[in-house]
DNA sequence: GCTATTGTTGAACGATCGTCCAATACTATT
DNA sequence: AATAGTATTGGACGATCGTTCAACAATAGC
């Protein structure tokens, strides 16, 4: 037997498991949210879930969180690296906003699990309120920086963006015949040309 | 006993079967999808469902497109109804895009459900597909009576209309503290609004 | 009124679910 | 080296799942 060592840190296996949650839910969406499968797919057997996690709910909430902290770093990482787009930031998230390590068709699979469940949990409820916020604060940033003489309310046209992107990525994921994302990548750029042509020039009474 | 005939034909029996489950899915959303859930709020036999849907999938297929139905009708009566917007309908249906009979934060509970099955089933996927058409042309109707000058791909802006329409609802459901939907309905008014005032001068190069 | 058809019942089946728990294996402390 | 503490295992439990099916009841055709 080549097994010496399967042992790891507290905080190492709940990322492990966490991780091995999030490649269920890619893969097979809710039928992939399975004690039994989440913990074949970490290769660590079934009781060893509910000595990390209480409930199936705190793992779900767990990954949950997790998976929009990659979005958000990705994110952040997106606009860093595009140092021209300096001046409106906002067009780099328009722009890779259908990239495949932004949002893949498979990670909506997992996301459509996690509304499922904020529907009927108030630790789940929690969790997006929190993820929710802190996107929001990210992208009312964004928009300062790229309107700075904007004289609407940011945050206001911060949920109209998110609302707008949401919907594009579910459109475009749940469609039958979804090979390239060009279309709504089109949509949400014209959509921005008209934000900031307006944003620019507010007063045209 | 007072049952003397609780038969139904198979039409009235399969439409009760589809109502008992949408009432399901707006109460429990995911874990109101239960055979014997569905068949006891008909006050029916388990075995009876199977014997009017040969698997589950059928009736699920069923509720998403009766569901669609009265979406779909419910937004046209009133445009109907609305005879002093006939010139912009497309106003009505902004307008009321979160009133309760037509978007009960109820409702997206069993939308998510069957956003949720529409990604793991072939049949779920061509239903979705319908129903996305269906409601795109009308959309495009609507938007054409609306906007008689407007250059721009109709279709385009129908599928950013739906997809804004669907994540402001998402948003507004999910949300923890949503009380009214005031704050969404004001979004999406002034998203019609610059929509409307750009369509009518669409060059102002 | 008899028969064929069909809507309806509810028990039963096997599968899978989340969770629990006694036993075990590993690590750290002394 | 002995002990305490904990990470890990995997079987067991009760619940629930979707579906099947033989039996029953109501209807339709004759």
């Amino acid at each position: 037997m080549k097994k010496k060592s399967d042992r790891l840190s507290p905080p190492e296996r709940r990322s492990q498991l966490i991780e091995a949650t999030l490649i269920c839910l890619m893969r097979e969406g809710a039928r992939g949210l399975s004690s039994r499968k989440i913990c074949a797919q970490a290769q660590v057997s079934v009781g060893l879930l509910n000595h990390h996690f209480s409930r199936q709910e705190q793992l779900v909430a767990a990954a949950y969180e997790e998976s929009s902290r990659r979005h958000h770093e990705t994110l952040r990482a997106r606009i860093q690296a595009d140092a021209q787009n300096q001046d409106a930031p906002i067009k780099t998230l328009v722009s890779c906003a259908f990239e495949e390590d932004i949002m893949h068709p498979d990670q909506l699979r997992a996301w459509v699990v996690f509304w499922s469940k904020t529907i009927d949990s108030k630790m789940m409820r929690a969790t997006h309120d929190r993820i929710n916020e802190r996107l929001q604060s990210y992208l009312i940033e964004v928009l300062a920086q790229s309107l700075p003489n904007c004289a609407g309310d940011l945050r206001v046209l911060a949920i109209e963006y998110s609302a707008l992107v949401d919907g594009l990525w579910l459109d475009w994921s749940l469609n039958g015949k979804h090979q390239s994302a060009e279309l709504w990548q089109t949509i949400l750029n014209q959509w921005l040309d008209r934000t900031l042509a307006l944003a620019s020039a507010p007063v045209p009474d």
